[in-house]
DNA sequence: ACATGAACACCATGTTCATCC
DNA sequence: GGATGAACATGGTGTTCATGT
């Protein structure tokens, strides 16, 4: 049993609930989270949003769609990608998020003996 | 700012609130930390519980003696390492902790936030 | 088996670089 | 500047090896 929760896994979860909410492509999920996380000063890392998108698609969970960001083609050429759930990707997910539920639970336990054990 | 809170920090943790009470050496401290944490299926690792030890040495907090484990030389050999604090070790200890906690504190809001952000 | 320590190898992660619009 | 991706480098950590009683 590894000691703490990893990030990818942490960053993985809020992912798989974004996508649920039907939350658009990485760069603004990154962003989201960086506002979301600002208090606690963690920034998480561009780069691991990308490889847990990525893995997710390689674990079958999530398929993609590009498509361009504006409305207007000759004003706006930017592309995205867009993540969806595939055919059996909401049940895995839920399985996923079953176990890091477990995994959080127990991290938690573990910082909050800690703080009883180490702190008068 | 790290994700979450090193295992290193939080075995250093484990590791001073031990000498405050003046238990013991390294070995003993390991086998108390199994039992502590069997309950999270966690197993500290010997190696972390050393590089643990001596980096509270490098850092002037704890300083090492030796010592025969039995009464009887003629019975038993074993050589232990004991650990106390230096001069000033007992405030960098404290200022340590201090600092731990504050990132103990970070990591249980954060992980409390991913299940109340991923869950129900 | 108890006890300490170092070496090695691996993998998660942080930083940088590359590419396109 | 927005957006995606890969490459590279570092560092924490797990496993193994070494040594002695």
């Amino acid at each position: 049993m590894a000691f703490m929760i990893a990030q990818r896994a942490y960053i993985k979860l809020y992912l798989i609930t974004k996508v649920e909410q039907r939350r658009g492509y990485g760069y603004q999920m990154l962003e989201e989270m960086k506002e979301e996380f600002k208090l606690f000063g963690y920034v998480p890392p561009l780069s691991e949003i990308y490889r847990a998108l990525h893995e997710l698609v390689q674990e079958g969970v999530l398929y993609r769609t590009k498509q361009l960001k504006g409305n207007d083609p000759s004003v706006d050429f930017q592309e995205i990608v867009l993540y969806h759930f595939t055919e059996d990707g909401r049940d895995k997910a839920k399985l996923y998020k079953k176990q890091v539920k477990t995994d959080l639970d127990r991290c938690i336990g573990m910082l909050q003996k800690a703080v009883q054990d180490n702190y008068n």
